[in-house]
DNA sequence: CTGTTAGCGCTTTCAA
DNA sequence: TTGAAAGCGCTAACAG
């Protein structure tokens, strides 16, 4: 080496055990790294360390406005010695299998995101070859005894207390709009539970797929069907702002006919007209959260079980929602009191 | 190795050159890849051969709708064996520069991305080092003799149709509201040559940011200043939104007070009420374009001088743009008749 | 404190 | 048509 210096030695100074190190060969060293610009082979090194330094980031559909700000601050979170593959998995489970067999041959350190179709065991052989997992969940799981984290928000009682707030303005015919294969089942289960305690009845419309065309397609069927109800909670925000558009369309307004609320506060919630009601689930610090997970594997700091950590929400209330039209002047006034 | 066939043999086998193997020794060693499950270690494979087999997307704002179609596009188009990383350059220098350089180490086959700082020479190294590198770009470009290849769509041509398209609705105040930084300049002349052909006078508004609260914010500061024109053309969809949402504040009503038009046809524009009209740039196809000329690249099917991809765009007319309502009849009915 | 040595798993000559 | 051998650049164990 430039420095007169083993390799091997060059190697611990990086790893950082400088007091293992001669204070005069570290300078040696150090000088001799700035003077050529070396950088240490990232191949040579996951070769030999079995360490890839690559995360995969596992989200079911990376053009939702939901994932990019997930993917973005895992990304900054976990840092510049990490490369984040962002894998667009369709919720599909061959495809979730695919990321994770390729992470039990080496190619990923950790794995980060929403499964929407593997379950605990199917990580089985990767968590115990030593890869670092951390899901991102739509309610508490119970992992077994697998060293899988879990960060999650509780979506039922958020959609429980979203129910809530339009039960409390006066709403009695409120009715939901879901699609299959997502976070819907704690979703539509707050919002049961919220309809049942408060004594009304559950009316669950299908869609065909968690997106504004999908939203506007079970309103419309819902319009042909008949009298439709004063409120309408979707399963997220896309199909919310599809089913303001159907509603537009046949000629009611929002909130003066019916009042909207959605999921997940995309950003399209904010821009839309009026500006959609709905729960934030603050993708950022979710992702942020899991990201920091994983560092805590990847250093050793955490090495037990899996751990379980809550994330908070928050119902944003906006515009596109307000009291029923047909409500009684008199039962408006006793909403009122309730909820000062 | 299980088939008893030297390692070497099957790396030959591996490689394709299946003709230079007995049939009967490549039967052998099918079945034993098989029965071991057997993959090849990357990071070895890289290491000897200094291909990584790692593209980085660089884009300046994963958040921003129009990305993650580009990403998710280029994703699919290189497969499966290619890691995609998006990189968030935020549009500084610095971190494109960082970027080049990684590549430059060999971290990175290839460059595929949204480079709004770089420019060719910033490649230079990197690209003689043999690192394969597609620029997106708002307008024809010269590479110089390097080996860049460039998609793009031309922006400016874009910008003077869709400015046409509000003149022959009859507006003939046309103003544009604009940030600094981006794809701004080429849209801006566009738009300038359009009025200046029309002999009408050129307004553009100066916004802080691409985003919907820049729009807004130009907005607001046009509409103090006095009398508002009866179309505005935004920089991109983010603004033209929030052009649209400062408009609705203060009373005014879209298109009938004044028509919006935007740029880049994200998702949001769609669901937007009214739904704007924008320029489609059919981002999935310049991500999918630009990730078959990275292809090329790495095959060697192509190797000389930077080729230059141009791609089409699209005036996407919607509900947010319509005649001015100041105008005189007899004009609209002309108007009506020169467009048909 | 520092250097020597032995691989990590693959591809690529070159020889048989 | 196949195998032996070298080595990509690094780290980890051990010896000095």
């Amino acid at each position: 080496m430039q420095a007169g210096v083993s390799q091997a030695t060059v190697s611990t100074f990086l790893a950082g055990n400088t007091d293992l190190i001669a204070r005069e060969t570290a300078l040696r060293i150090k000088s001799a790294i700035a003077e050529l610009d070396y950088t240490p082979n990232r191949s040579a090194r996951t070769l030999r360390t079995q360490r890839s330094m690559v995360v995969a980031c596992v989200v079911p559909d990376i053009t939702n406005p939901f994932y990019p700000a997930l993917f973005a601050a895992a990304q900054a979170t976990l840092g510049a010695e990490y490369d984040v593959v962002a894998i667009n998995s369709g919720g599909q489970r061959d495809a979730e299998q695919a990321v994770i067999a390729a992470a039990l041959r080496g190619r990923y350190d950790g794995l980060l995101g929403v499964f929407f179709s593997c379950r605990a065991s199917d990580f089985e052989d990767a968590v115990k070859a030593g890869v670092a997992v951390v899901r991102i969940e739509a309610r508490r799981k119970l992992s077994g005894d697998l060293a899988i984290d879990d960060v999650f928000v509780d979506n039922r009682r958020a959609a429980r207390e979203l129910t809530d707030c339009l039960l409390s303005l006066g709403h009695v015919r409120i009715e939901m709009v879901a699609a299959a294969g997502g976070p819907e089942t704690v979703r539509v289960d707050g919002y049961r539970e919220a309809m049942q305690k408060a004594g009304h009845e559950v009316v669950v419309h299908k869609a065909k797929a968690f997106t504004a065309e999908g939203g506007a397609q079970a309103i419309r069927a819902m319009l042909e069907a008949g009298d439709p109800p004063t409120a309408i909670l979707a399963a997220n925000d896309l199909m919310a702002i599809g089913a303001m558009r159907a509603l537009g369309e046949a000629g009611l307004s929002v909130p003066g006919d019916v009042s909207i609320a959605g999921f997940d506060d995309i950003m399209p919630a904010a821009l839309a007209v009026p500006q959609l009601s709905t729960v934030a689930l603050h993708q950022d610090e979710l992702g942020a959260r899991a990201a920091s997970l994983l560092l805590q594997r990847f250093s050793g700091v955490a090495d037990g079980a899996g751990r379980l950590v809550e994330m908070p929400f928050d119902i944003v209330h906006r515009a596109s929602i307000g009291p029923p039209r047909q409500m009684p002047h008199e039962t408006r006034i006793h909403q009122r009191r309730n909820s000062t």
